[in-house]
DNA sequence: CATTTTCTGTACCTATAGTTCAAGAAAGGT
DNA sequence: ACCTTTCTTGAACTATAGGTACAGAAAATG
């Protein structure tokens, strides 16, 4: 009943998790929103209530997005070490292709507002632990299978893996040119 | 000749390099820092222009202070390895004892205005290689003593442990409790 | 169709961002 | 003592942030 929606919400939700992407979430601005949406101020604020609050769908879709992408990556058959440099790889290449350099949303979010705001602290940290998971479990059946060393215990070991990750993911916006970082990727494979 | 200032503009630019540390750049507004300054609009603009004339002159002021304190640390007598233990666990340490979580300015700098802002992409990548350098020093210092594993250039082993580095400031401002980090700082330690 | 419901665009609103300016205050020069 | 210079405070100013309120328009239901 009523009339529909003339777009599409979970598309709009997209479009502004690529600017919050690109501006940061206090670099946007309602405007950016409307003019990068396509739909009127109204729309924009009937259909999602506050700026905030369509951040944090954008930040939830990030989520979602990535989580596969990633998944997507490791989870293949075969040995562990080009499964996980080709997940770092991909960090580089992707960011090496973008001329924005945004790099990686819930990094982004996490310096912009890690610390300060606790509800996004709390996403990004879950995100965080996600992803820390999905190398950890790839990382202990590489133990097993003796193709990483077991000195470390897995947890720390992918505790470790994943602040290179993140650590990539920040440098890559600011490096001349992000292949460059290929060469972390292969001292990170290295010494696991 | 002509009224003398009332207020010592370096301290002002430390005052504001704290200020934009803990709200980031954008998320700074001119009352921001004039509560935090202690000085009136006009002084404000008088001396330092604009805004982002101000946050430059921060950034700078943060590269003299951040430099100082990472050769402290790692300018030491003796063995390699403690000495960048040392450095990195000051990191965690540093964090855990900050109740805002700030991070580092430059990181938190190169996430918001990285790719997007050319001068503030120069800044942060000079204070990067400028720290990358040190590291590289006291790697290559410890390839050659044998301390430190041969088999991956020194060259490319300061570059991934500068991108743990990097990591670890980021991950300080979302995880739990900063101290867990302390097993990450062990296993880049180790693998060295 | 008439009705009801929900959408849409536009105008509007208040507060603040970011900056400038006018008038006065504190020093040195003469 | 006065003049000049440089500083200070605080009001003022324009544009925008972030959001609300309407006045229709369009679609589903009966």
């Amino acid at each position: 009943m009523g009339r529909p929606k003339q777009f599409d919400p979970d598309a709009a939700v997209d479009r502004a998790m690529d600017v919050f992407w690109r501006k940061g979430y206090a670099g946007t601005t309602p405007q950016d929103l409307v003019d990068e949406l396509g739909i009127g101020k109204g729309s924009l604020y009937a259909t999602f209530d506050s700026k905030r609050a369509l951040f944090d769908r954008a930040l939830e879709r990030y989520r979602e997005q990535q989580a596969d992408t990633l998944a997507r990556i490791i989870d293949q058959p075969g040995p562990v070490k080009p499964r996980l440099r080709a997940a770092l790889q991909f960090i580089v290449e992707a960011n090496a292709a973008d001329p924005d350099r945004r790099g990686c949303l819930a990094v982004n979010t996490a310096a912009e507002l890690g610390g300060a705001d606790p509800k996004a602290t709390l996403d990004v940290r879950h995100m965080f632990e996600r992803t820390q998971g999905a190398l950890e479990a790839v990382i202990t059946e590489g133990q097993r299978t003796g193709e990483i060393r077991s000195d470390i215990p897995g947890a720390a070991l992918s505790a470790y893996l994943f602040t290179t990750v993140v650590g990539l993911q920040l440098l890559v916006k600011t490096v001349r040119d992000p292949l460059d970082l290929t060469q972390v990727v292969e001292a990170a494979i290295r010494s696991l």
